[in-house]
DNA sequence: GCCAACGTTGGC
DNA sequence: GCCAACGTTGGC
């Protein structure tokens, strides 16, 4: 099965990179994405050894920071069935659940940044879904030759 | 803090 | 099923 390529939005003031990296075995649940087009995506879509581009969002500067692989597939946020949780849904159930996440693990931190207003200014990313007027969809596909031209970018930006 | 864009809710 | 009201996202 091919490898897909995702890219997933965390506000750093409340998960970054660095709280990734220093997690155990750099590794973590995505949990709490609430919406129905991103939980397709992780319940249906993803599988162990796609790679994620790990994006920091409402934030100074908005920017990929690094890249991750996922390590488990979807499987339900139980989360949502725990009260104390901020994530807790009432209509989400260990029989029935609503929700999905998947784990990842941290591949690689940037060096630098490659910030948004960077990838506006790319032509290759033109099409890309992050940069539509509008996007604001927390867990979203990315193309191959997209990921790579990132990854492009963040070498020449470390040099 | 502003505001555009989007998703969800709920009355009808 | 429509759509107004509301809440959230997220760049600026």
């Amino acid at each position: 099965m091919a490898v897909s390529y995702w890219l997933m939005k965390t506000e750093p003031n409340t998960y970054s990179i660095d709280d990734l990296s220093s997690d155990p075995d750099q590794k973590t649940c995505w949990e709490g994405v609430r919406n129905y087009q991103a939980r397709n995506l992780m319940r249906d879509e993803f599988e162990v050894g796609d790679r994620v581009l790990f994006y920091h969002s409402a934030c100074a500067e908005p920017a990929v920071v690094g890249t991750a692989k996922v390590v488990r597939a979807g499987y339900p946020d139980h989360h949502a069935w725990d009260k104390r949780s901020n994530y807790f849904d009432a209509k989400s159930t260990p029989e029935n659940p609503r929700w999905f996440m998947v784990d990842i693990q941290l591949d690689t931190k940037f060096a630098q940044p490659v910030k948004l207003a960077t990838m506006r200014a790319e032509p290759k990313l033109e099409g890309m879904e992050l940069l539509r007027k509008g996007s604001r969809l927390s867990v979203q596909p990315v193309r191959k030759q997209e990921f790579d031209w990132i990854l492009k970018l963040a070498k020449q930006l470390a040099k």
